[in-house]
DNA sequence: TGCCAGGCCTTCC
DNA sequence: GGAAGGCATGGC
């Protein structure tokens, strides 16, 4: 399998532009997107479930601090109260190493229907996120939407995360390992996860001890590291594929979940129902390349213009 | 009001 | 090995 990062990365020339946010005083950082950004499609197609909107951007927390985010044309405006250096972060969280314009050009010529996904919406950002904060979100998104996802894990941050604060910010950062750890099973129901709460809590052990250590998987190939995560109570399949994609860096990976399942369907089996194991096999050697990205896409694609309809 | 949701697990055949 | 049913609950 050829990686396409190597070559879809060009020089690190980014540069900076310090500004003063006058609205709360928090130094802001520009920077140039590389290709089309949509903040929007990005922050709320449920890949991650901590931001909102936010006096024309997007406030979340990520890595333990509250961002501003907000897109200029061709430059991305970000600040913190907390991060001494909000862009380093922003640059790796928004995948903007990856030339777009690039990216977007070699998916259109994959095939006709991936080419309509991707003038869907070309600014869709694969988010480069925390394993642990990604193998938690999507535990709890089993058989769920993404407004309760959400919901879900605010109380979950709320009730176990650390509270911080900067002036006049206040956050709870992402719970810990450990912190989750020392729930139980019963008080993760009491809160409204349901079932999920035992998984949770396992998971949280697991990490905590050592014994399921999530950065070694990063070093593995995309097989090996789905099979130690299927190996975890409430982790199958489509759950170790997202957090490969969304949390691993695994571009290879290609989570089906119901939207894609029906979206593969309808473009490419006219509408016939499929075997799970089919459609994987079918993704595997369809998308040969930039197999993630293209998932990505798809997703947001199937979702938005059913939704639509 | 009832179906659905970025599914997984167990049981049954 | 594969299909069916159960699981909690808010959104639509």
């Amino acid at each position: 399998m050829i990686t396409q990062r190597s070559w879809l990365r060009a020089s690190r020339s980014t540069y900076f532009v310090k500004t003063i946010d006058e609205r709360d005083g928090n130094v802001e950082q520009r920077i140039p997107t590389r290709g089309p950004l949509d903040l929007a499609a990005t922050l709320e197609s449920g890949q991650s479930f901590r931001w909102e909107r936010h006096q024309g951007g997007y406030t979340g927390v990520a890595a333990g601090h509250l961002f501003f985010v907000r897109s200029e044309d061709t430059e991305l405006v970000v600040s913190s109260p907390s991060c001494t250096d909000p862009a380093s972060w922003a640059r790796a969280y928004f995948d903007i190493d990856t030339d777009y314009n690039e990216l977007c050009t070699l998916l259109r010529g994959s095939d006709s229907k991936v080419a309509e996904a991707v003038d869907y919406c070309p600014g869709l950002r694969l988010l480069r996120q925390d394993a642990w904060e990604t193998l938690v979100c999507f535990i709890l998104s089993q058989n769920n939407n993404i407004p309760r996802i959400k919901q879900m894990v605010h109380r979950l941050c709320s009730r176990w995360g650390a509270r911080r604060t900067e002036g006049a910010h206040c956050w709870w950062q992402f719970p810990s390992p450990e912190s989750l750890a020392s729930a139980t099973e019963e008080e993760g129901k009491q809160l409204g996860l349901g079932y999920r709460a035992l998984a949770l809590v396992e998971a949280a052990g697991k990490v905590s001890s050592g014994m399921l250590d999530l950065d070694s998987l990063s070093e593995m190939s995309t097989d090996e590291a789905r099979e130690i995560l299927m190996q975890q109570r409430g982790i199958g399949r489509k759950v170790a594929d997202c957090v490969l994609l969304f949390g691993v860096g695994k571009l290879d990976a290609f989570p089906i979940d119901v939207w894609i399942k029906r979206g593969l369907e309808h473009q490419y089996f006219a509408g016939e129902g499929q075997n799970l194991n089919v459609l994987r096999e079918f993704a595997q050697d369809h998308f040969e390349h930039h197999r993630g990205y293209a998932q990505n896409y798809l997703f947001y694609f199937t979702r938005s213009s059913s939704r639509k309809k």
